[in-house]
DNA sequence: GCAAGCCATCGACGAATGTCGAAACAAAGG
DNA sequence: CCTTTGTTTCGACATTCGTCGATGGCTTGC
C-alpha cells in the first residue's frame, strides 16, 4: 500500500469549466456553444443541486465535506448522485481527505455563466 | 361571489421573474429559494431553447417574429414548444402583431440570474 | 483482523422531457 | 367564402431524469 501518490485529482471533467460563450445577448449562438452552455445552466436546474451547490459555495473557505451538507430532504445515494452531476458539469471539484470527501465550487465557472447572463452594451 | 378584487390580469407567469434570491455564494439556499431559481435554470438548460432565446435576446431591438428564428434544427411545433417552455419560466413574453408573433427577453430576468452568479466580496 | 462510519455505485421504478406528424386556430388576401 | 401562410395545440413515442434501497469500497479505530 505505498499509495504515497499525491495529486492525480485533476478531474477529466473540467475541461467543461473553459471560456465558451459570449454573453446570450452578443449573437445568436451557434448549436455548440449552445450544448456547452447548456450543459452547465442544466446542472443548476434542479432545486436539491442548486441547494448543494449554494451549500458549498457559500461554506467556509468555499469547501464542505458531504456530511456538512446532506440534509436537503433526500436520501444520501441521491445526494451523492446529485454531486456527481454537478462535479461532470464541471461546477464543483471534490477531494478526499482521510475519512471525509470535499467539495469546492470551480471559481471561473461562476464568473463565466455570469458573462453569459450580462446584457451587450448599447451597441453605437 | 362578490369578487371585486381588482387584478386577476396578471400572468400567472409573470411571478417568476421577480427577485428571487440572494447570490448562490451568500448563504445556503432554502428550499423555495432552489425551487425559484431552478425554474429559471432549467429553461436555459436546454440547447435548443438556449439558441432561441439567445437569438431574441441578440435580435435587433430585443425582440424577434418566430419566423425569424425558427431555424434552429428542430421542428417548427418543437420550436413553439419551447418558446412556450421560455415564457412560462417568465424569460420571455410574446405578443401578436398582425400575421406574426414577437417574443421579446425580460430583461430584469437576466440581471436577476446575474446576481445570482455573482461571487461574494470578500467578507471583512 | 474486524466493526463502524462515510461515501459511491448499482439496479429498478415512475415521472418528466424532447421530439415529431397531424390537426386546429388565427390573420390576410384573393 | 376559400386558400394560404404563420403559429399553437394535441397525441403519441422513446429517452432522460430524480429517486430509492441494497450493496460495495475506503478509511479509521478498536
Amino acid at each position: 500500500m505505498s499509495n504515497t501518490k499525491v495529486l492525480p485529482l485533476i478531474e477529466p471533467e473540467s475541461d467543461a469549466v473553459a471560456p465558451c460563450c459570449p454573453p446570450l445577448t452578443e449573437r445568436p449562438f451557434t448549436a455548440e456553444e449552445a450544448e456547452t452552455a447548456a450543459r452547465m445552466f442544466k446542472a443548476l436546474g434542479d432545486p436539491v443541486r442548486l441547494r448543494l451547490f449554494s451549500a458549498v459555495a457559500s461554506h467556509e473557505d468555499g469547501e464542505a465535506c458531504v456530511c456538512d451538507i446532506s440534509d436537503v430532504g433526500v436520501s444520501q445515494p441521491t445526494v451523492s448522485h446529485h454531486l456527481k452531476k454537478l462535479r461532470e458539469a464541471g461546477l464543483l471539484t471534490s477531494e478526499r481527505r482521510g475519512t471525509w470527501v470535499y467539495y469546492r465550487v470551480e471559481p471561473s465557472v461562476l464568473a463565466a455563466m455570469g458573462k453569459l447572463l450580462t446584457m451587450a452594451p448599447p451597441s453605437t
